[in-house]
This record gives structure tokens, sequence and C-alpha cells, in this order.
DNA sequence: ATCCTGAATCGACAGACATCAATGCAGCCC
DNA sequence: GGGCTGCATTGATGTCTGTCGATTCAGGAT
């Protein structure tokens, strides 16, 4: 059933409008960690642009000057974090975004439309 | 001036639509890792959450079971990746969000509208 | 000036992470 | 079967990072 381990329980309405509770904050971080390296974003977005939908490893490892195990270590992270999903066919694995979770992301992401900010350019109190 | 160091060249059409270049996905890799850690995920909901826009490093601190330093090195990353800002006031120091910042994010995250992503639960792959 | 408070910086340290070479495993082909 | 190829896993290693206590710095109050 490949590992699929945990964060899926990304409910959070939005994380520019509530404080998070620590349970929430710690499976979010999981998702954002494995975006941050430069890796596995290249991996990512190789993946996520991809016509067709799906790569396989054998296109990605050899874009990259790092060694086969690394990639492979990569894409695991990736696939822990619930951004992608791959499946064997014959002798090569093919690896796929998951629209969901980078969805997901981006709602989490997004301020609700009314938002009015304070307007930083012009401060009341500060001259010069 | 304060540092504000880099990560502002985020200029991507999105990481799901081509392929990222190695500088740009340094750059974005540097946001993602400040958000890859519960504490700041936490510091910075906190932060964009709060009426008003800004909030005290003193309403801060006392809501983690962290020193003090800590705290204060945490927001100090979430600086240097241009997802917040701070000021001095008196023997307080505020910070709030740079909107433009998540903004930024999101979009970088969302995909363009028509994408038709391949139906995974019926594959067409063997007819044809 | 002296003291006090709030926040940032410094130095140290344990745990986490990125990377590699070596190995293991699964599926194709002869 | 035997050998080959593609990918994952293992074990080791150097670096990065989260955390703390101690210190320093900035501003107000006495």
């Amino acid at each position: 059933m490949l590992g699929q381990d945990d964060a899926a329980g990304l409910c959070c309405p939005g994380l520019l409008t509530a404080p998070l509770d620590e349970d929430q904050a710690v499976e979010l971080a999981k998702v954002f960690k494995a975006l941050g390296d430069p890796v596995r974003l290249r991996l990512l977005s190789m993946i996520a642009s991809r016509a067709g939908g799906e790569v396989c490893v054998c296109d990605l490892t050899p874009a990259f000057d790092l060694s086969q195990p690394t990639i492979s270590h990569h894409l695991k992270l990736l696939r822990q974090a619930g951004l992608i999903d791959c499946e064997r066919r014959g002798t090569w694995v093919y690896y796929w975004l998951v629209p969901e979770m980078t969805d997901r992301l981006a709602a989490i992401l997004t301020r609700p439309a009314g938002e009015a900010l304070p307007d930083r350019t012009a401060p009341a109190g500060a001259a010069s």
C-alpha cells in the first residue's frame, strides 16, 4: 500500500486567519519541510509540469549532479509528504503529482479576500 | 534597513507549470524551509491572524514552551525569508505579516485553471 | 547616572538531514 | 537459469539546525 505516512490531516482553514494549534502545525511543517530543499523543489516541478502527468525516474536522475540513491531518497520524502505518488510499471517507476496537496497548500496560504491590511506604506506616527 | 537578505526574486510563474531552474529552486527553498518548522508556522499564524496586523514579541513568547532566545531566533528566520517584518517601538518590538510573500507562495502552488489532469482512476494507458 | 525590562546575539551541543558507496531487490531479455 | 538494468534500502559521514544558558544591547523609569 505504499507508505503515504501521514500529512493527510490538513484540514486547517488557513494559516493566516487563525492561530494554528500545535498538531496542525506539526503536520503542516512536514509538508513545507519537504518543499524546503532545492533538489526536491526541482523534482516536484519536473514531475508536475510534465505533459502526460507522469515521469519516469530514469528521466529525473540524469538532470541532477547527484547519485541515484540521493534522488531516490528525495522522491521518498516528497511521497511521504503526500505531494507525489508513484507506481512501478515493468522495469520503470513512474511518479506523478498529487494536486490535492498543492491545492491545499495554496488554500492555506491564501488570505480571505476582504482582508484590509493596515497601510504600512504610510504609517501614522513615523516621519522622516 | 533590516537585513531582508534575499528571497525576493521569486518571479517564477509557477512551480507546477515548468521545471524550475536551479537558482529559482534555491531561493524558493529558503522560504519553504522557513515554513518547515512547527514553531515558525505557529508564530506566523499568530502574527498573521492578529487583529490590527501586528503582534508584540512579548505576546508571542509566552505561548510557547521555549526560551526567549529560541523564539527570537525563529522570528529572525521568518524575517530573513521575507515572510514577516518588524519594527522597534520604544521598549517593545512588533512583528507583522508581509502578505506579498504568502500571496506569491500561494500563486506558485496554484495550477493554471484549465489543466486537465490525467484521470488516475481509469488509466487509459492499455488501450489504443 | 543607575537600575530594570524586553529583545537580540553569542557559544555550545545534541539531534536531524543530505549525500555517497555498497548492497539488495524486482523485472526484463537471452 | 544467468545476467543485465532500474530503482530502493542500508550504513556511514560531514554539515546544518533547533535549543539552551549567558551575555549584550536598547529604552524607559527612578
